[in-house]
RNA sequence: GCCGUGUUAGCUCAGUUGGUAGAGCAGCCGCCUUGUAAGCGGCAGGUCGUCAGUUCAAGUCUGACACACGGCUCCA
């Protein structure tokens, strides 16, 4: 198996070789940058100069890739000196490349492949590379240009935009197919698309970008996914607060995000003069509910719980349907409490989060997210260590396996972060508790501890969904638009065969209205519609599977007489009592 | 923000070299009373994303803007 793998990243290298000597023969005056083997192929990045490329331009290439590699070319490798290496780059023009050989160290030896044609020893393209490459490209598999794309040159967008060529390649024709297919499958769970269809949510140019809206479908999805989220939280007695969206900009100098959080909307109030911002997050706001009134360690923990919007300015070209929104619902908790409390709290939130993405079908792995050196963070030090060592000490004591992320900690403290698996095999972070330190402290927050002393209480932040929107689009994707039955927008659909059995259907709406399920969450009332339009069966069914319905019953003489309905779900057809029908949708929940 | 692609009826899409727009579905109106994924017929529906420009003439060509989609170090 490695073996095989280091082969095809071989023939994926290779290739982005290949495909810089077809660009260079059609576009003699080009510029190269450099050109990897990715997880799915390769890719070259490539300074055109004056001439314009576009998609339309990739077949001509891919051509002429398919011709060099039908003359059965070789890789070989030559080693060079450092100054020999520099002298081509200025000889040939390649600026990137001499800016890649000046930052090796002095007396490197450094290898060049020549791309040669082993029947008159031509040399095709030369290039800087430390390989390594198939030795023939005949060993080369299944490939094909993909598209194409900017790409700023090491990724600073200070720099350069280069353009860049993406090509995917596998081993074998089947494994090009299989990943192809699974980009389609992809693609028909688009929740973009699915929210469309299922009438989920929307936007408005008028509105703005990065603003969705929601349907009255989209609605009970997300209250049915918010009210499982915060149920966990009710039970572990976290009480509800309610805050307005905005705030004096002096509340975020406070808690620093005036400073440290460029993504900060603000605005100035015309009556007063006052400089406000729409909140980026929630937990100043509810340290000033906790700063309210003296506490007493007696009543710590206290456990604030909120569902509520924040706002981001999110640079607008990483917006994207529900993945990345400005405005954010957060299923948002803060606990403020004492050093000691500290670890029932994190046990408690740990076993939510885990019995939460049991219940949706993912799996959950977990990334301890620690600072870097960079300065996005307050806090001192020692309290960076103190937090960031207690995280670690909660990872190992609830027997969760994890990994490190560096730099990917909040502002204030280190977090724990729950990274979900979707049915595509896809990775999200989604859930996440965090140890903050330094929130208290900068807002002045204290109790009076058993001596009679003031002591800072520690915050625990924690957002099981993570955010309503992201999770939905996860969600979405996740099922593919057919939700379980407790979560689901409509989840009876009732159809009529014709109206000569209209009094047995009133019977069966009658018990449908009956139907409350209690799991996952309490007092579930069951949500159903009856189709009674003078359509053909067939048409009312293609509808009903269209809306992904889960629980479809068909109504018509034959069931009035039997006394019973007849059921169509995914999993195929079957005919209930009218007696069972309740316990069997209970059942089924 | 930057690079590339796109935007035609509510939805999915046609529209050849410039000659003032088409289909299917959905909608509405009839007929059909229908048994497991589209019954039949008719009607209505569009400043072709927006604003300029070129032209006798622009959905089609040019420019700007808006919005959407794909990408923006898996470090020779």
């Amino acid at each position: 198996m490695e073996a095989e793998n280091l082969q095809v990243e071989k023939m994926r290298h290779s290739l982005s070789h290949v495909m810089a000597a077809a660009v260079r023969e059609l576009y003699p005056t080009t510029t190269f940058g450099i050109g990897p083997a990715i997880e799915n192929g390769f890719y070259y990045d490539i300074d055109f100069g004056e001439s314009k490329v576009s998609d339309a331009d990739l077949p001509k290439i891919e051509k002429k890739m398919r011709g060099i590699i039908a003359r059965g070319c070789e890789m070989r490798a030559r080693e060079v000196s450092r100054d020999e290496a520099l002298a081509w780059a200025k000889e040939n023009k390649q600026v990137y490349k001499e800016e890649l050989i000046s930052e090796l160290p002095e007396g490197e030896t450094i290898t060049f492949y020549d791309l040669v044609d082993p029947k008159n020893g031509e040399v095709l393209f030369a290039d800087l590379c430390k390989g390594s490459h198939v030795e023939n490209l005949k060993e080369i598999g299944a490939w094909k240009l993909d598209r194409i794309a900017g790409a700023y040159w090491r990724g600073d967008e200070k720099r350069e935009m280069l353009t860049r060529l993406y090509g995917l390649a596998f081993a074998t024709q089947e494994e090009l197919e299989a990943y192809l297919e699974q980009q389609e499958e992809a693609k028909k769970r688009d929740h973009r698309k699915l929210g469309k269809e299922l009438d989920l949510f929307c936007f408005s140019d008028l509105v703005g970008s990065g603003l969705p809206l929601f349907t009255p479908r989209g609605t009970i999805l997300r209250d049915m996914l918010n009210e499982l989220a915060q149920g966990y939280r009710v039970r572990c007695g976290y009480r509800k607060v309610c805050i307005p969206h905005i705030a004096t900009v002096d509340l975020y100098k406070t808690s620093g995000h005036y400073q440290k959080f460029p993504e900060l909307l603000k605005f100035i109030s015309q009556e007063s003069g006052d400089e406000l911002a729409l909140k980026p997050v929630n937990c100043p706001h509810h340290s000033q509910i906790f700063a309210s009134a003296p506490r007493s360690y007696k009543e710590l923990p206290v456990k604030y719980l909120e569902t509520t919007m924040v706002y981001r300015d999110e640079r607008k070209g990483e917006l994207g349907g529900l993945s990345r929104v400005r405005a954010i619902t957060q299923d948002d908790s803060h606990v403020f409490c004492t050093e000691d409390q500290v670890e029932g709290v994190f046990g408690e939130l740990i076993e939510s989060a885990k019995d939460l993405y049991a219940k949706v079908g993912m799996k959950l792995t977990l990334r301890l997210s620690f600072r870097d050196d960079g300065d996005g963070y307050i806090g001192d030090a020692e309290m960076w260590e103190k937090a960031q060592t207690a995280i670690e000490r909660m990872a190992k004591k609830f027997e969760m396996e994890y990994f490190v992320g560096v730099g990917e900690a909040a502002m204030y403290g280190p977090k724990m972060d729950f990274m979900a698996v979707d049915a595509l095999g896809r990775e999200w972070q989604l859930a996440t508790v965090q140890l903050d330190y330094a929130m208290p402290t900068r807002f002045g927050l204290e109790y009076t501890d058993a001596d009679g002393g003031k002591k800072t209480p520690i915050m625990i932040h924690c957002a099981l969904l993570g955010a309503i929107e992201r999770f939905m689009s996860i969600f979405i994707e996740h099922t593919a638009g057919w939700f379980p039955l407790w979560c689901a927008p409509e989840q009876v659909r009732v159809l009529t065969v014709n109206d000569k059995a209209e009094a047995y259907v009133k019977e069966v709406e009658k018990a449908l209205r009956g139907v409350v399920l209690d799991e996952p969450i309490k007092n579930n009332q069951l949500r159903f519609e009856i189709d009674r339009t003078d359509d053909s069966l067939g048409k009312k069914i293609k509808r009903a599977t269209a809306m992904k319905i889960p629980v479809v019953l068909i109504v018509g003489e034959k069931d009035a007489e039997a006394r019973e309905v007849s059921v169509r779900t995914r999993d195929g057809e079957e005919k209930v009592g009218l007696d069972e029908l309740v316990g069997w949708l209970v059942a089924r929940s």
